[in-house]
DNA sequence: TGCGTAGGCCAAAGCGCTTTGACTTGCAAA
DNA sequence: TTTGCAAGTCAAAGCGCTTTGGCCTACGCA
């Protein structure tokens, strides 16, 4: 059943049926009705490609998923920010793109994506320190969102991003008032734009209190649990040992407990862990107590943020670059408490 | 740059640029490289829109994702299966579109997608027992690849699976050899079909050797770490406790790790763990040497080879229904151990 | 009565490709 | 010399919508 049969059927010309469906104010209400109600009978939905053709808009964004080549390593918050952005899409019909591929390949994609009219807009993932490709979508002139900011980018651009720096401070002067005075920083790869600045958080509230930050406690790596273990191993097997670890994931987190109650210790006693909380849905912190003590932010909730803003951008696209900082809650858990007396 | 200028620019018609550019036989092979050189030159990429509506092919394939509208956990599973067949997708030219939606809102998603032309087939996830979804698309006509198998489905459909039974009937023998009696079982939610099969092959296992399974240690719960815990902690407080574990997912393992450890007890002297590994890039079993002995089979692979059978099936809608059973690997870490003597 | 205008509808063009059917050549076969 | 056929090219229709511009009618007002 196509516009032109339905057309047919009602004894008006196919002109008439769209503007009656698509709200146009020049189509008598009665005739609407009438329209209206044969579409809904006989299921009549536009094909999505033919509307897609004559409006020359793509209905569809994009999310570039970048596969590190040499990790292959998925972020693990991308399917709680690809729901949150997926239901913002559906509701505004629009049809979300993955497009998978490996790193080196993802200004090509876009160039793509671009060229061939597949998608309106696009939401950059993962933005490094001066990210190239913030240049290649302002030269393309395609709308965009950056979940995350690039340091070092002289462009301004659309982003919705954490405040992941005073985040990691506001978690370090936690742990400072606590007592603790050798804080490990197990971080995620510093070539990622928030691994910065969260150690930057990190840095800044030590050096508020004269502290100067050791280098042996800051460990830099992709955020696994094993990673995390491994980086608590080191950190607890130093001269002068951690007492407590900022963590920038839950996996990590789980890791350094790990380490912690393999050497007999117990968390929150003997030594305190804040994680960086995205939640996951699949990772909650505990559920009514959370076991740890975090700083907290949705990924899924900057998912839907994102959506909304590209969805702005692309039905605005002369408006001025828009930002958007969360702040991440610090939530108490059980994993924190005063520093051990020497 | 679009086909007519290119044409034009060539002095040649639309029509032989087109056939030049798609390998058609009846162009001269000289034409045809001034073709190629040009459409390179003016980087000419032919409208994804327009190619659309003239083939009638939605050079797209769409995956649903069911949002549990109770407990809105995104399946873990589901970042590296997508990267998997994204691979696949765009090595031949396809687009990939995620539909993340309510679960009750599946079923009109997929008449959606069909009736709009948006896909030419569709991935089918999480199936439940008997599920409806196989009926709608078989009488849509939409063709499609579901990720796992639905028992008590009547109709022969396309699938790609892990032989559940018989790794968890493998990994319960196994267990039963180090001497293992009382096994305890955290599985997923009983009506995902794969947490049935898996069952299924650990009672199987456990029959053969006369033993009868005690329900007090068969847990069925969403497959989180918090869930992996709380059942190693009623498993190892009974009169009886558990010696063993056999779980459905690596984050089970690392609870029920954490309750072990919890205890004072020891992973693989005191407590055996064995797990069910998806080979997650983000949660790697260890590297070198697995901590968790485990039966392993990569998701990411199955997502690579349901995209390939969906692309085959979408090219040759009138071939049987295709099946691939795949076989997980039985791989020993340091988790494991013969059952602590009474 | 006549004219201007708004309301309601439609024909047709256009979006950028693919594909059908037809039209030239040039050359081999008759 | 004519015929037939293959190779190479093109014009035009069509995919299913949107949208422009025009047309008709009815009504209000002078």
């Amino acid at each position: 059943m196509n516009l032109k049969e339905l057309a047919l059927k009602l004894g008006l010309s196919p002109t008439t049926v769209s503007r009656a469906l698509n709200g146009y104010p020049e189509v008598n209400e009665a005739t609407r009705e009438r329209v209206v109600a044969a579409a809904r009978r006989h299921s009549y939905r536009p094909n999505a490609r033919a509307i897609r053709l004559a409006t020359g808009r793509a209905l569809a964004v994009g999310h570039v998923i970048p596969l590190n080549s040499r990790t292959e390593i998925m972020n693990p918050i991308f399917s709680d920010f690809i729901a949150g952005a997926g239901e913002t899409y559906s509701r505004n019909g629009y049809d979300m793109i993955l497009s998978v591929v490996p790193d080196d390949a993802e200004e090509a994609t876009y160039r793509d994506l671009m060229s061939r009219g597949t998608v309106d807009g696009v939401i950059v993932h993962s933005p490094k320190t001066n990210d190239p490709r913030i240049k290649v979508l302002k030269d393309l002139g395609l709308p965009f969102v950056v979940h995350g900011r690039a340091t070092g980018a002289e462009l301004d651009y659309n982003w919705v991003d954490v405040n992941n720096r005073r985040a990691f401070q506001r978690a370090t002067e936690f742990l400072l008032d606590l007592g603790h005075r050798h804080i490990a920083l197990p971080n995620g790869l510093e070539h990622m734009d928030f691994a910065i600045r969260r150690r930057t958080g990190y840095q800044d509230a030590l050096a508020a209190r004269g502290i100067e930050a050791n280098p042996a406690l800051m460990f830099s790596d992709e955020m696994t649990e094993m990673n995390g273990y491994r980086a608590a191993e080191r950190a607890l097997a130093l001269p002068q040992p951690a007492t407590a670890f900022l963590c920038a994931s839950m996996l990590q987190g789980m890791g350094v407990r790990r380490a912690i109650e393999g050497r007999g210790l117990k968390m929150g006693r003997d030594v305190s862990v804040i994680i960086f909380d995205d939640d996951l849905s699949y990772l909650r912190n505990g559920d009514d107590l959370p076991i740890f003590t975090a700083t907290r932010s949705s990924v899924r909730e900057a998912g839907r943020l994102s959506a909304e803003m590209l969805l702005a951008v692309i039905s605005q696209p002369d408006s001025p670059p828009q930002h958007r900082l969360l702040e991440a809650e610090l939530i108490l858990g059980q994993s924190t408490g005063p520093a051990p007396v020497v």
